[in-house]
DNA sequence: TTTAGCACTCAGAGAGACAGAGTGCTAGCA
DNA sequence: TGCTAGCACTCTGTCTCTCTGAGTGCTAAA
């Protein structure tokens, strides 16, 4: 594989992205930098069409990437685009402007903002809280029989939910049962709360067991409930304007977001890029994934550590070149506004 | 407008509704029910086009049915439509097996269902929550300088929301702030809690004001927080297969599914019908409606006391006759349900 | 008031022609 | 050996034309 099939790969992936069309030996001759007939092009596309990186729709058209064609194309031809200096600078500024907000509303701009740059849709999910520790837990009397569970995480998670008793509770079993999940729960990582658990939780509980179960059972709930991850998706609408999806999947997706989860959840490191072929692949029991589709994915961090993921998903006929910069930047920049802001927090 | 053109109108409005072609003067002269020739039809089909109930797509098209020809439609034909007893049957036992969930499960399964059954989206609210009133306020430490702040309705709505303040405080101001907090927000209604109100609290706090101003800041917009109706929608892939709908106006909806709430909570009572045409009338400032769309809106209760709202959205070409039976049985099945549950609670 | 008959209209489907873009192959040139 | 010019061939999309069928409005008769 020369450099100059290289170059004409490089060529029919620009030409294809900017135009849509099926791209041909003459307009990729009729390019500055290319310094060969159209001849010697078709000689060089059929090679490329057997490599499997090109491919013809019909045979008196001229040739579409593959998405192969794609992976060599992000690969070797694009060797780290960079945002330019100016559209730096704005970002900044509106950025700055937001200085206040909390990490959902950064994740929130943020996505808004990557969907309207590259007319994709724009997702993010905070890292699995797994590995975040109980730091509190309270039980708080509502009403007649109704107590209201308090569970907070090291993460600084916070959630509550309503349980109804059947007897009310008196002050010292209150105490007794609050006094009981502290020192049970406490520093204890979500991951390690299983079912089990919670029934050895339940017999330790001795006498109190039959009045206080259905606090534990909620509990438990609970931290199901933090456990979830919180899927951000914006601008899905942008890829309605794209020819090459299909309504009906984008629809569907939008109906059923979680399916991307396991997607994004996959591990990797720095950008990455994955076609719906790939996930088809990766994820069978998926029972959905747009078709044509790519997926961009980066990952953004608190204090060096990962925190959440950030992604474009949009037609696999994207301006890579053009997208992933915008993605780096993204990802960075939230980095470092989260992990500032927890620094001259604590 | 005699009964013949009135039966006829119906007939072009059920023909039309399950074969979605416009109908023409000899198809209705077929029908068991009408014994006049097809010349007559024609006679009265121009009548009721002069009325401006149907119209034609063109000039050598069948007649099809305005929105104004719907609403006579279901006002003077439908006389009443029943769901079949095997069917009530059906769905009773589908929510005898669901009789432990909540009330949002309960909305979630019925709008599912709904949804399932119309081939339509099936959406819900409910009731603005402006009238019920602060039960409880908590303040809870969770870490340094950190503060949770529990709100607790009297309709068992429970919201947190952390603050973060510049100091600790000491037992003494949080004891200060809960007493205080209780004795002015202490049975007072959602409706009432204004920017205002909570300037007065401020000052009303005297010393306190400068230390304690976060969390009162936080309260407030926990109190807008709670303020705001849940929205569930269900089913709005449906609407894709109906081609008199604009893909890009599904979209639109389900991308910003919000802006339904204006017309899902104007006044009425009973099961209301309503158009595209006459929402954009009534709601001009909403940016979006779908076009050529029809919403079916029904109320619940608890208790007797209007509790929320179920509906249908669907293409103007619906079979009414059948949906809103099941619109009818759904709404007063969920009144049920939450209203029973209630009495054996307390 | 209803009906039968007739001329008229219009949309949609199908066939055929044509232009244009692009290819592969072959033969010649550096 | 690699590149190029030229040519025949292929295929799609568009345009035009025609034809069919469904449906109407109008008129005259029952």
């Amino acid at each position: 594989m020369d450099d100059r099939k290289l170059r004409i790969l490089a060529a029919v992936v620009d030409e294809y992205v900017t135009t849509g069309e099926p791209v041909g030996s003459k307009t990729i001759a009729a390019l500055p930098d290319i310094n060969v007939s159209s001849a010697t092009i078709r000689n060089d596309m059929a090679v490329l069409e057997q490599l499997g990186l090109l491919e013809q729709p019909h045979t008196s058209a001229g040739r579409v990437p593959t998405f192969q064609g794609y992976k060599v194309y992000i690969e070797k031809c694009m060797h780290g685009a960079q945002l330019p200096a100016e559209e730096k600078q704005r970002l900044d500024s509106m950025f700055a402007d937001e200085q206040l907000l909390t990490e959902d509303g950064l994740i929130q701009s943020a996505t808004s903002a990557l969907a309207e740059i590259t007319k994709c849709a724009a997702v993010a999910v905070n890292a699995m809280p797994q590995f975040s520790v109980i730091s509190k837990v309270e039980v708080i009397p509502t009403g007649k029989r109704l107590y209201v569970i308090l569970l907070i995480t090291s993460a600084g998670n916070i959630k509550n939910k309503a349980c109804r008793l059947e007897f009310d509770l008196n002050e010292e079993q209150l105490d007794f049962f609050t006094a009981f999940l502290t020192e049970h729960l406490h520093g204890v990582s979500l991951s390690d709360l299983s079912p089990e658990m919670f029934d050895q939780l339940v017999t330790a509980m001795g006498a109190y067991m039959a009045t206080l179960s259905p606090l534990v059972q909620g509990l438990y709930e609970l931290s199901r409930d933090m456990m979830r991850q919180e899927l951000t998706v914006n601008g899905t609408r942008n890829l309605l304007t794209c020819e090459e999806l299909k309504t009906q999947d984008i629809v569907e997706f939008m109906e059923n977001q979680d399916v991307i989860m396991p997607i994004l959840n996959d591990t990797f490191s720095g950008i990455h890029v994955m076609f719906s072929e790939d996930a088809k692949r990766d994820h069978p029991q998926e029972t959905f994934v747009i078709g044509n589709s790519s997926m961009i994915v980066g990952e953004y961090s608190k204090d060096g550590k990962a925190a959440g993921r950030l992604g474009i998903i949009g037609p696999m006929r994207l301006n890579y070149a053009k997208v992933i910069p915008y993605l780096e930047y993204f990802t960075e920049k939230i980095s470092n506004l989260i992990s500032e802001k927890e620094e001259d927090d604590t």
